[in-house]
DNA sequence: CGGTTGACCAAGT
DNA sequence: GACTTGGCCAACC
């Protein structure tokens, strides 16, 4: 039995390039409501490269927290990589938040 | 087992 | 648009 942790990052991995989730997405896929423990999670993040956790964002289609993955703390990293990605921003926010969103179908 | 904390969310002010 | 309040659930002490 994984741990919920180990759960969120399996379906993190499933984000394919070019989209994002939102935390909230994630823990209803878990089918829980620990929208905080996810966040918890991904700060955690021990499979950093291998789990995006730069691809999870707020529910607003903003960026969230994220600390540059014990680099630095600036979201304009985060938001960088996003739109390397072929996400565009506006701001510090998602423009097309519904088209990149990814829903775990 | 109770209390605190947290990369959150939604609604109200 | 920014701040506050209440609520949610998991992890830590």
């Amino acid at each position: 039995m994984k741990s919920f942790n180990e759960r969120a990052y399996d379906l993190l991995r499933e984000v394919p390039k070019g989209k994002v989730t939102t935390y909230k997405e994630i823990a209803n896929a878990l089918g829980t409501s620990a929208y905080r423990a996810i966040g918890s999670a991904m700060k955690k993040n021990p499979y950093a490269p291998s789990v995006p956790c730069h691809r999870v964002v707020s529910s607003d289609g903003g960026i969230g927290g994220f600390n540059g993955c014990k680099e630095g703390k600036d979201i304009t990293r985060k938001i960088n990589m996003l739109m390397e990605e072929g996400i565009e921003f506006n701001g510090n926010k998602i423009k097309n938040f519904n088209d990149v969103i990814y829903r775990f179908i």
